[in-house]
DNA sequence: TATGAATGAGCGTTCATTCAT
DNA sequence: AATGAATGAACGCTCATTCAT
């Protein structure tokens, strides 16, 4: 635990003050502080801070994309196609796994995740399209087999309702614990939250779509 | 039309690059330049910039409370309680009427609530939960009595699911409006994407708490 | 004396500094520093080091080449054209002109010379061009009457061999005088040396151009 | 040709870079990358920035004293007096012998004494003087005897006025030669440039001192 | 009511150099 | 002989805010 390494000292530092104040509102002076190592070395080890952002993100996404690879693998032996809240587990165990590592990974990772739906942020959303889609897809077009039938684009918009629940819940876990802590005098830990989701998306996915209500906004 | 007052100036200028960049991204020098007025005038009519994101989100959340609570007291009359989907129905009523005012309006109003969870932003929170907790309240009560019966806090955290959902979507509109015209060679309106999110939603909160699943996490 | 405007201030200062060190070896903080207003003044004032760099050299050209042309015009109802020796006596008065103004602004105008020939800065030289050449080519073609004949591509190089004396002297007015002072116990004013350029570059521009020795190289 | 050895690499480096760029402009950094070396190597081959910058000068004005020793020693057997076009054009001799070990040989030797000339850079200065001066003397003799008889302060400020022209015009070749090309469809090569110097320069140190039009001025 | 000028604090980045191996 | 890692100092610049009028 001692001393990790300069650039191992950043990452830690850097998780977990993203995790508390986003990517912007964490300078490198913050970081570079925490870590107790020179301002410059940021710089040094990862080009700028958004280098240092992207070293992030493949930390946690890569060992995430490979433990749900696989998983997807193992359970594609059986001759049965996997039940959403099969494919939901998965997911929440892939990121549990990322959790495991270091309290602020998930975060910080979702964090990113709305980052790069953001407007003026098309390079950090092709950075990681262009690294994760394809090991992502996949598990995706399970997700669609066993949700209700529907068009391209209502699948579309559900997977970003679902992502919406995901990346809001996980980014600001710290508050919504506190609040809950305050309020119900019990906090639910990060494993508990992702095993409630399971039903609540598997059953958003499988919803039937109702077009009839269009009329009445 | 032509020219409409120094404040109501900057408040239409802040909304459309609050909505593009985010708060913090978003410079008081891109909103006076934008606005054509003086640097100073943000701080002479608002205080600082905290206070002019204050007077942005009162402009959203007083006409949104207001409008859900005439909603509720007209359909009070009837002797049945409203349904789930009524409810939310409801709900993305007022969320377009807050749309139809300004194309960034909702995603300003987004953005904000997202900041409003984050760590260090107790202000805004306390801020927000003494203007208008009171005025949600009812509603949040209704939509509990047709939901799946649950503990306290389980309905506290799906209820963040649900707000996950509508905020990452709205928020980010643009960026996923763009993205599926991209792949589908069509884009939704947010009235329909309001719409969409309804049975979704719904059957999130019907969906009956399982517990068995917690240990295979 | 007491206080001239931060503008103004700032410009003086960089004027000493520029002429002692250059441009790219002063820094802002020296600058501001010696000026004794705020650091930021100068981004305030001048938009950018480049910018009061730019701000330095248009209040020394635009008198410059002002005089020069009111110079030219008054001896042009002669019916004479004007001698070499003149026309080069025209030039060191307008120069003393800017000089009397402030004892750096010839060593800061020459470094701006300089460095618009160099590699990399055709920003600076555009700039300087579009404000200038038109102002002083009636100026250089008059130069060329009295000149030897010769090529233009002759002529182009005499006159930058012409530039070179010029800069070169009062960019390092202050080095040449004090070495001038330990060797031979007395200093040359400005006014002197440019009074003595005078037959030396006038004879420069009137000798023979040889092509005899070309191959002897 | 292959690997030339790391202070080799480096020397060539440095060459390129300080004729494009300057001194101060060009970085270690930018240095060793070229000369694809450790970023040490500077310091370690050279002790510092400002060593690397003494040696690149050695390895010019060495050679270029030695030439234009042997040089004065063949012509001295005569029983006359060289002439002031003869010096100049061993000067222009030795010069062409730097520039041919390297196309920007000579631009780095020429910003090189300019850099020696600026305020702050005694140490330079001193560094050259000492090491050269005696070698140079003969031959600046040489050029005052056949010189228009004048004062020594006069000769002094004569010297700068064609150090300057030579300086700035090899300094600046390459922009210059790249405006020539736009302007008259051809460029000239340095050889002739050199040679085009010889009666300009030879003519100017040959002027008449005129001490009356001191007072117009 | 409004604004041009100015400010202190802090930003991400780069510099030549040094250190440990 | 050589190098990857690291460093202290400084860089130009931008931030939200305040002041004097």
């Amino acid at each position: 635990m001692r001393h990790k390494g300069t650039s191992a000292s950043i990452v830690e530092a850097a998780e977990t003050l993203f995790a508390e104040q986003g990517f912007t509102e964490t300078t490198v002076r913050q970081i570079t502080s925490r870590a107790d190592v020179n301002l410059a070395a940021i710089n040094y080890h990862f080009g700028s801070k958004k280098g240092l952002i992207q070293a992030v993100a493949e930390k946690f996404l890569t060992p995430l994309c490979a433990e749900l690879g696989s998983m997807m693998e193992q359970r594609q032996v059986a001759d049965s196609s996997p039940s959403l809240e099969e494919l939901l587990e998965m997911l929440m165990r892939a990121l549990l796994l990322v959790h495991r590592e270091n309290v602020n990974a998930l975060a910080v990772f979702m964090r990113l995740l709305e980052l790069a739906y953001m407007k003026n942020q098309e390079e950090l959303r092709d950075f990681l399209i262009s690294r994760y889609n394809d090991k992502l897809q996949p598990f995706i077009q399970l997700i669609r087999k066993d949700a209700a039938p529907m068009e391209d684009d209502e699948f579309f918009w559900r997977l970003h309702f679902l992502l919406g629940s995901i990346t809001f819940t996980l980014s600001n876990y710290h508050t919504l614990h506190a609040i809950e802590k305050r309020e119900f005098h019990s906090g639910a830990e990060v494993e508990n939250i992702l095993h409630r989701m399971i039903p609540v998306l598997s059953a958003g996915l499988q919803a039937r779509a109702d077009k009839t209500y269009f009329c009445r906004l």
